[in-house]
DNA sequence: CAAGTCAGTGAACACTCGTACTCCGAACGG
DNA sequence: CCGTTCGGAGTACGAGTGTTCACTGACTTG
């Protein structure tokens, strides 16, 4: 009765949930969820319209499911790298660099999130804003430690990491959409955007 | 022949696509443009489904008319507000006062337009984001014209302005979805990211 | 090895959907 | 005043939708 315990039968039932996610996730790249239908995503994954009922009770919790997937596990990598090494907003520079890779790595279940962060399906809409809250909290607590911003108050932390955050959200769906060829110019203004911010962030004491 | 000639025809026509739209706009409220149907537009609006191709051919053209008609207004009022006052960044606050009240009168159209900026229709997105540009323009022709950005080169304003006008779309949904009880805090965490963006803005040019 | 669980099937239900017709009648131009 | 224009109504069609139901057969458990 150990958790990881795979019988052959909860693996082919885990498999074909997986199937599900990813036809769901190639159909969304053109359209969005609202408009997702069930028998359009079993057809995709070579199932029947009734098996969907086994792994989700809505298009709305297969969404929700896809919101775990793609920022589920980009949330742990972020912990990793912000407890990595112990100074300097270095960290965050990491962090940053290992978002884009992520992003590069998985564009459509970014091109999603962008998406559905204020998409018509509810349910979904919370996931993400919850999944957002997380990282700006992360990232503020990362923040904290710095010596750049030793006097800043538990707030402004927040509402700076909720500015990094977003600009990050930005970021990704401006790049999905500008394509390959306009890649080096969203990079560029990107970087100009968060180096305006720091330069904000130096001077925020001052005239606080 | 003059182009303002109201025939009872032509009046007659404006009117029920006017009521299209406006049907179109409270559907869209909970779901978005991509699952939104004829029928059940032309049902909300009191006509008949054939009716509709009379004014649009598609959904979504109806999804691009509403665009301008909400961002096209607006443009023109920023405008107005950018040319009247001829001193420092006080227009800046006085457009972001108008941009709010627009916001606050109609709520609805500026969820639909934070909702399919990333939606899951290609027109519309277009159409939002040639109108942002515009704005982005606008905001920044309005900065290089303030002393305190004299030096700057044009592409640094163009990513200024464009800055100011993703926070202002990114408030706005914000406010959107944290309801009546929720917006004072909202504004208080708007109001601290601009104030940031501004200190950066002050001392760019110093560390650039 | 027998009993039971359960992921997935296949058919059928009652819808809604977009679109193509024909047709009406009020407003229009000469 | 009369013929034309054209916004809108009405009907019909085929396709696709979400959901329910009884059922099967491979896996699991005691």
């Amino acid at each position: 009765m150990s958790h990881t315990a795979t019988g052959i039968r909860q693996t082919q039932k885990l498999r074909t949930r997986q199937a599900l996610l990813d036809a769901a996730l190639v159909l969304l790249e053109h359209q969005s969820l609202s408009s997702l239908g069930l028998r359009e995503v079993t057809r995709a994954a070579g199932v029947t319209p009734t098996a969907f009922y086994r792994h989700f009770e809505d298009t709305a919790a297969l969404g929700v499911a896809l919101v775990e997937e793609t920022l589920g596990s980009l949330h742990g990598l972020i912990g990793a790298v912000l407890a990595e090494t112990g100074d300097s907003e270095e960290r965050l520079d990491r962090s940053v660099e290992v978002i884009a890779r992520h992003v590069g790595a998985q564009p459509a279940h970014f091109r999603f999130i962008a998406r559905e962060q204020h998409g018509g399906v509810g349910p979904v809409r919370e996931a993400i804003a919850a999944q957002l809250r997380r990282f700006a909290e992360e990232v503020a607590c990362a923040l904290g430690q710095e010596p750049g911003s030793a006097d800043w108050s538990e707030e402004d932390l927040l509402m700076l990491g909720g500015l990094y955050v977003d600009h990050m959200v930005i970021t990704t769906s401006t790049l999905l959409e500008a394509g390959p060829e306009g890649e080096a110019e969203v990079v560029r203004v990107a970087r100009r955007r968060l180096r305006l911010v720091t330069i904000g962030r130096a001077h925020w004491l001052d005239e606080g």
